[in-house]
DNA sequence: CTTTTTATATACCGAACGGTATATTAATCT
DNA sequence: AGATTAATATACCGTTCGGTATATAAAAAG
């Protein structure tokens, strides 16, 4: 691994742990085995490193996210592989998963913050194009989507929230088909089935 | 207003603007015209701050779900009640709800998230609780009680969260009865209703 | 009317912050 | 081989950080 490579890496877990405005350039660098100005010249400031981070490892699921959703035909079957994604995003890297929710959860004006809110954006507004091309389907959705697509979203990420809580470290294998596709079907038919 | 609560209302203005790391007691004690000792006297430290302003507002909010739980017949009931109660909690102050959110989201090492920890699992087990008294009705309940405990603490906040992010200064009014019921229809019945 | 307690301010501490000017080594190009 | 560029280090910048030693004003208690 290159030093630009690496320095992302501690950065990230550093990040993870500690949170971005509590961890200094100086603790980054460390932990990597170089010096400041290493950081400085490859990323140019702390939240260009971090920018840097997000672009790296996002770009890649959003542009899966925006296929699914552009090639679905029925909502269930969208909405399921949309779980699968979500979830693979996850495993791939749970601490950076981890990292970026913490990022969308801080204050409006944090730097962090707003770093990391286009992509959010964007998967919000994949999501709620899946469901806008199925509001003619659903008759009772009236303008609905975009609380659909927030729950959606939002059901997911609690689910997966929920594993991490339980086990941080992975420490239990993945997360198989079935749980998935169970709270997929949650959220689409509610508890009693 | 005597000196401590403005401390605590700057605090808590600051906090949820920037992020708690971001503020400095510098900053606060500017807010409130005041200075650093005079801080330092009432509450001890920084996150001694922090602690107090979390144990005011939310200790009230605790109770009444922990009431809410306790009296419940019927989950629908009991949901729906919970559903009223978050909401309120919200609309009493949208920036305390918010800066709650962002902390729980925060790095575990963080002593800010450490601080409000406790809130939140207190929180978690009561809505399990509502959950588990209602097993032996659902059949097709098999332990899953704490996936919906977190799934419904996770669409009702999801809710609130899109409800600020349309309208973070409260211009448009307060959220009606019918919409949290509306919601809360969502997580037990699912989308197709 | 003292004495004590409560509440506030001035002025400071060492440490850590993000960032940089400058020098040096290692690799690449001509 | 010589020149250039890329990659790294030493040593430093001014600023802000959380926190405190000490003094003082105001209020309460005796």
């Amino acid at each position: 691994m290159n030093n630009r490579a690496l320095l992302m890496e501690c950065a990230k877990e550093l990040f993870y742990a500690k949170g971005y405005d509590a961890v200094g350039v100086q603790e980054i660098v460390e932990r990597a085995g170089l010096t400041k100005p290493t950081l400085y010249y490859y990323f140019g400031s702390k939240i260009g490193l971090l920018k840097t981070l997000l672009e790296t490892r996002f770009e890649r699921y959003l542009s899966q996210v925006e296929t699914a959703v552009g090639a679905g035909s029925d909502i269930r079957e969208t909405l399921y592989r949309l779980g699968e994604i979500s979830c693979a995003f996850y495993e791939e890297d749970r601490q950076f998963y981890m990292l970026m929710m913490a990022l969308l959860y801080s204050a409006r004006k944090n730097e962090a913050y707003q770093a990391v809110r286009p992509y959010f954006v964007e998967l919000y507004e994949s999501v709620v194009q899946a469901f806008e091309r199925e509001a003619g389907k659903l008759g009772n959705m009236r303008g609905r989507q975009r609380q659909f697509a927030i729950g959606f979203l939002g059901t997911i990420h609690q689910y997966l929230f929920l594993q991490w809580e339980t086990d941080p470290e992975e420490s239990s294998g993945k997360i198989g088909g079935e749980q998935i596709a169970s709270v997929v079907d949650q959220f689409m038919y509610g508890i009693f089935t």
